[in-house]
DNA sequence: GACAATTAAATGTCTGACAATTGGAAAGAT
DNA sequence: ATCTTTCCAATTGTCAGACATTTAATTGTC
């Protein structure tokens, strides 16, 4: 066995191993700081912060008061979707990611959903469709009607029925965001975009994937267009 | 703004946001931590959790001695794979995800991959698809057997040439792994998964998308057979 | 100039204490 | 007997001060 680096990092490795190997359940009750601090001969300082280690992936919860203690945590998708999106968010700003590359991974992964989509979608998922798109049109400022789209395009992967599925798109669809923040969409642009996704939520209706993916490529285009026109005017000025 | 839960908490919100915004730029070295403390005028103890806490999330690093200290992590693409993967390799696992669900995301995503690597790979790739497909071809457990399986797709979905497509594909390929090890591979189940992967590289060398989203549904098809016979005569004994 | 010893700065850890929170138990009122 | 209130114990959250360990710069020596 090498040597560890640090004790706390060892004992929290040692707890996230026992959760991912299912020794501890979701709901388990870890013992107290004291208790883990006889059990790795230890301070209860450095057992915190290897709590603190397992709390910040998600994998515990911490309840003060009689009955507290650290929790397996259940690590719910909606849970795990939320970290996704940040977490790829973050690292396409951290390597300045040009939009070309995410979008062409974005639309890339939303084409791949056309046939599940249209093969499973139902009524719930078509009135999604249309409360978002209601929402582009109405009066908002640019951010928000970013942000309209993108829960647009995850009600569109729902669609899939697949809950995996969304899970690993919505770290491609709402990485998105920041860069789309960067488009100014005048009126004439925001009614192109919108009229780009009555046509997607029509092909889904018609459960034509082929007429999706057409949709999309032409969604790519309009997106990276109005983005180098805003580049552009930036850089001019 | 509202009461914060714990101080420490918001001592690592405020530092991530700070990140996250660039005002922090990888490489930057953080004040130490009694500098830290002073600031947010709590303990050191305070301080090291909150960092703790960002450590976990490859936000920031630390090292100890004269010129030490928290420096601001780059955020690798390869960092972010890795986390990605063992963080939905987990998700399945806690989620009990069945391998039919997980595998149609898998092989849905990687389809979506058809184009953009026929298009776009070169002799590197299929150099690594030739070394996976043939490693598999050597005697060796079903462990490593599957790994150098998803060591194969892996290097299908890097023929893209889009990192950000290979960050996300790269949950959904490595996830199947502890889904895969359920499957005990016979002698002739070997061969045929092996020649299903010389089709794929086949494919690929001749620039056909639609034969290789051919082979990825018969592939799909082969693996789920197998794992519903494994499960089957587990069940039977 | 090269090499060794010293030193300073920083993280890692320990100890002990107190504050804050929470659930349950005991006590009291009705 | 039941409800309410009070108190108590367990547990996390935080603080303060100390020492150990590591690392790089500095100084001293040859």
């Amino acid at each position: 066995m090498p040597a560890s680096k640090s004790l706390s990092l060892d004992i929290s490795d040692q707890i996230s191993e026992r959760i991912a190997k299912g020794e501890l359940m979701a709901g388990d009750r870890l013992p107290s700081e004291a208790e883990l601090a006889q059990q790795f001969d230890c301070s209860r300082g450095t057992v915190r912060e290897a709590l603190k280690r397992l709390a910040a992936r998600n994998l515990i919860r911490t309840r003060r008061g009689h009955a507290g203690g650290a929790f397996v945590n259940a690590l719910t998708f909606a849970a795990a979707i939320e970290d996704h999106a940040a977490q790829s968010t973050l690292l396409l700003s951290m390597n300045a990611v040009d939009f070309e590359t995410a979008a062409e991974a974005r639309f890339t992964l939303e084409a791949a959903c056309a046939d599940l989509a249209c093969a499973n979608h139902d009524r719930k998922d078509m009135a999604a469709l249309k409360k978002a798109v209601d929402r582009m049109s109405q009066p908002c400022d640019d951010v928000d009607f970013c942000a309209h789209e993108t829960a647009f395009h995850c009600a569109y992967v729902d669609a899939c029925k697949n809950p995996v599925l969304s899970y690993h798109l919505a770290g491609a669809v709402q990485a998105m965001a920041p860069l789309m923040n960067m488009i100014t969409f005048a009126e004439r642009d925001r009614e192109a975009i919108i009229r780009l996704h009555r046509r997607m939520a029509g092909a889904l209706q018609g459960r034509s994937p082929n007429e999706l993916r057409h949709v999309l490529r032409d969604l790519e285009a309009a997106m990276t267009l109005l983005f180098h026109r805003a580049r552009d005017r930036r850089r001019g000025t």
